[in-house]
DNA sequence: ATCCAGGTTCACA
DNA sequence: TGTGAACATGGA
């Protein structure tokens, strides 16, 4: 691991959040495996993020009931586009101009859902990804568990990416597409230990080395998801993970091994079932919203033990 | 050991 | 259109 490159405090966002608002549970998730790009407390956030050229890193914490403070951090020199990009990235990361309160009113009607609605009020898909990096996250998740999703995450964060100090604390930073375009198919496949994903990764890398995955309007990103469905590795999973957190569809369910057991005990009161069963009684219940709906679930079952712990 | 993970591709009906 | 094997690796 490289030494830290420190980063200077350059900004102070203000962003307004729409209510409901939950700032816990919609920054961080307790069901995501670690990666130590990002790191949070009860009431703050820390999180990297590869804007343009620059390393910034970003602290985050309710100012009031609608405003949501975030300190940045930046290798260098930081300008009015910059900051432009920054708050976009993060009302788009965190949907913080959501208004959820149409999914809210229709699963408080369903019964099972009454409980994640109660413990999780307000809370949003989240993204700090972005194209780019959360197709990578999901090409991990294919067909791995959890433990060694998170070992290949940590052989190509800590070969290929960054290491930055703001605030006191230290985190990793992504890679950029340009950054492991080079890196060839027996790197990817011995060093980093991704075994058949190695001969995916680098599709990826070129995909996003020629389309910005930073894009931030809708009609592209739309677009831009319809070519990348093209590249080989990319399937209906991978295609859903993007489509309900990137370009944050609500009614986007990536269904897997995991998360079709959780909902099948949920709403069909049986250990499994098939895709295709979970998936109607999904729309059934939640038409428009089957991803959201989805996501309260999960991370309803992973509060009492999360996979990475606040820090005190 | 053998199975199978927070899937996808490819071959062959 | 649909089904089944192969794919890399490592923990249970």
């Amino acid at each position: 691991m490289p030494d830290p490159r420190i980063l200077a405090h350059v900004d102070t966002l203000r962003l307004a959040v729409k209510q409901p608002f939950n700032f816990r549970y919609t920054l961080w998730k307790p069901s995501h495996f670690a990666t130590g790009l990002e790191q949070h407390s009860a009431d703050t956030s820390w999180r990297t993020f590869r804007v343009g050229e620059l390393l910034t890193g970003v602290v985050m914490a309710m100012e009031d009931a609608d405003t949501l403070r975030a300190e940045v951090y930046a290798d260098g020199a930081w300008q009015e586009a910059d900051r432009d990009r920054l708050t976009a990235r993060l009302t788009h990361s965190y949907g913080l101009d959501e208004d959820i309160s149409a999914f809210v009113a229709q699963a408080e009607q369903v019964p099972p859902m009454r409980e994640p609605l109660a413990a999780l009020a307000g809370m949003r898909q989240s993204c700090p990804e972005n194209l780019f990096e959360i197709a990578i996250i999901s090409l991990l998740l294919q067909n791995a568990t959890v433990a060694r999703t998170t070992q290949m995450m940590t052989n190509l964060l800590d070969h290929y990416g960054r290491v930055v100090e703001f605030d006191g604390v230290t985190l990793k930073a992504f890679f950029t597409p340009e950054e492991i375009v080079g890196v060839d198919e027996a790197t990817f496949r011995e060093r980093d230990r991704l075994g058949y994903r190695a001969k995916y990764i680098g599709r990826f890398a070129e995909f996003f080395a020629t389309h910005d995955p930073d894009v931030a309007d809708h009609a592209d990103k739309a677009e831009l998801m319809r070519e990348f469905q093209t590249i080989k590795g990319v399937g209906p999973y991978t295609a859903a993970i993007i489509a309900s957190h990137a370009v944050r569809d609500p009614s986007a369910l990536g269904l897997d091994v995991w998360n079709r057991k959780l909902l099948a005990k949920r709403f069909l009161g049986v250990d499994d079932a098939e895709a295709d069963v979970v998936m109607a009684e999904m729309t059934r219940l939640f038409p428009g919203y089957e991803g959201l709906a989805g996501l309260y679930v999960i991370e309803d079952a992973y509060r009492a033990q999360a996979v990475v712990e606040l820090i005190e």
